[in-house]
DNA sequence: GTCTATACCACGATAGAC
DNA sequence: GTCTATCGTGGTATAGAC
């Protein structure tokens, strides 16, 4: 598509959505205004409507964005065949370093399902069920290898990745521990609490 | 203090803090208005201003109460002297229970904080920083017993806290497990993750 | 202690000029 | 594509009657 003379739409869009982000992850969705979100992107409030339906549809644009930029990685990341403890330990160095990589995507998609329509907020459960289905049948095959002692997988997946999720609220770049330290931490009790 | 004739405070304070967790866990703190507290309690927005100084303050009373319930529950409920890998165990069965009891207190105190003043949010913190500190007490016992291994006690601590707390977010009464076959799954796994 | 009434301000969203 | 201007609504908080 020709870009008209003076479009400037591909400059604003990103923008728009790392203002959005910032601003929502910072004081929470229903507190930031569109004028908020229009002075960090440099425009006035009117032009955001060109990008968006609505706020509550932003919001929605940038929870889907998140969750299909978590499932692409994780297809072209994830090891093709491996025991169960070795694709376990590169799902949690995977998680942690996603997800402490996008901190405020992930505070904004966690803490806003309650803003979405419910026809958006099915949308982006749907892609959390993949994603937490990713961990699961590792630990259902793990079970099946004899190499985990799971009573329940499902629930075992939900546990590991609240775990994992919970570096967010506390690691802080250059603080005691570096990023790679915290991972073999994890992973030494993630590979435990799943052990025989 | 003797109560005036037509007084109902004793009536309405604890009304305003019941339908205020419940209207910030479900919708926020920034999209409740004082209109909406009122209407569940029954007076008009007005009124509300003889309990509190300001919206804000309303927020840290409800959080500082959940915080000192929880203190407080903890320190009644405490095993005495036993091995460091039974407290263990009290303490996630405390930890599970407590927080599925106050879900809408817990939502809030964790997804509100960025609402708090400075002033507010250093105490609210404080009181947490206690809570974390009694779980953190037993790892380090465990360890010096040689009954657990863990390379750093403080993220152990963070680990095992986000792995219970995140039970809130997925159970619901009357599903395909009941409560008790949930804290013993869990407390299976806390056991395993510390084992040495 | 609660009411009505209201001051004052900010919100999301739209219209029409450029 | 962005601007200015504005509509209609609803926000927190206060004043003064009862």
């Amino acid at each position: 598509m020709a870009r008209k003379p003076g479009s400037r739409a591909d400059i604003t869009r990103p923008r728009l959505h790392a203002a959005a982000l910032r601003l929502f992850a910072q004081h929470g969705f229903s507190a930031v205004s569109m004028r908020q979100i229009a002075g960090q992107v440099g425009v006035q409030a009117g032009a955001l409507y060109q990008y968006i339906d609505d706020k509550q549809g932003l919001l929605f644009d940038l929870m889907r964005s998140h969750m299909e930029d978590l499932l692409h990685a994780w297809s072209t990341s994830r090891p093709p065949d491996a025991p169960a403890l070795a694709r376990l330990e590169h799902f949690a160095r995977f998680h942690i370093r996603f997800h402490l990589d996008r901190a405020d995507a992930v505070f904004v998609s966690y803490m806003e399902l309650r803003n979405l329509a419910p026809a958006h907020f099915t949308r982006i459960e749907a892609l959390r069920r993949r994603y937490e289905d990713e961990l699961e049948a590792i630990l259902r095959a793990g079970r099946e290898e004899g190499s985990m002692a799971l009573p329940d997988t499902k629930l075992a997946a939900m546990a590991l990745i609240a775990m994992l999720t919970g570096v967010n609220t506390w690691f802080r770049e250059g603080g005691r521990l570096s990023r790679d330290r915290v991972e073999d931490i994890y992973v030494d009790m993630v590979r435990k609490a799943v052990g025989g």
